[in-house]
DNA sequence: ATCCCAATTACGAATAATTCTTATATAAGA
DNA sequence: TCTTATATAAGAATTATTCGTAATTGGGAT
């Protein structure tokens, strides 16, 4: 079901230093539930690591985040959260509760990627495109329901 | 080319109480450039009411995104940006200037639309269906970059 | 037009999230 | 093992936002 990283090669193929706070938290963010926030993050990996630093944590997300190694997730609220499956997908956004949820699926990226083909936007050109799709789950996927 | 906004209307049909400052708060996201942060709105509105709070432009623009007169803005970074149109459509996102420009197209919501009528998602009930297109302008747009 | 009151705003203090600064520690190449 | 550029810890500082309270006011009722 779940990926496989391997975190240490992924980090020296990115020519960063392997620190066990780095480590820690990509490991975090593989293995927590779902798109964490930072908080999520630190909480997490302080089980472990009880006196690893918040600018700390801060700081690695960053550098992740630069080296697409994960990425950030948009949302509405004020908190940034994250994600660790880097290949394109896109995301459900409950309206009730909290949760992200990731969908992926080829017919439509190909559908999308066809649409832009035939209609080019003047003066912009595309890297990615996300879809975020709002809506409600039937059956909730979190307690903060 | 802008829509015409009459906004003592657009409050009143809320049953919100019409009050300078949430007249100012509206007139501002709709004038302004582009997809405003709440700074961006509190430094226009100051242009003509120096005294007005910043609590009271924090509070108004909540009240305007319950009342569905604004959106708020995904945007990757830490400030919240708000959306003066509220009809669906979706976003460009520059990699390199702060921009963000609306890209409506009803040919794409045709084609989104089928797709998730012959693709249900299981447990999910769609709302709304939004495109997060990231890339790069050609020609900037603003400063910023 | 005036009165009244629930709703709204101003103000500033409080909180929360994030960044910054500096000293110390450490990963990894030589 | 040594060296040094890089990363981390700690906590102060900054920034964004919320909260509490008193004063003001929009708009319905009279």
């Amino acid at each position: 079901m779940k990926k496989e990283h391997d975190i240490r090669y992924e980090l020296s193929a990115k020519k960063l230093k392997i620190t066990p706070q780095r480590v820690k938290v990509l490991e975090a963010i593989y293995e927590m539930d779902n798109h964490p926030t930072t908080e999520n993050v630190i909480d997490y990996v302080r089980k472990s690591d009880p006196n690893i630093s918040a600018g700390t944590v801060y700081n690695i997300l960053e550098v992740l985040v630069k080296n697409d190694l994960i990425k950030k997730v948009k949302t509405e609220k004020d908190v940034m959260r994250y994600d660790g499956m880097t290949e394109n997908h896109h995301h459900l956004y409950c309206k009730q509760c909290d949760y992200i949820e990731d969908y992926t699926n080829s017919e439509l990226d190909k559908i999308l990627k066809d649409y832009f083909e035939q209609n080019k936007i003047d003066n912009f050109i595309i890297d990615e495109i996300k879809l975020s799709i709002s809506g409600n789950f039937v059956i909730h996927k979190n307690k903060n329901h």
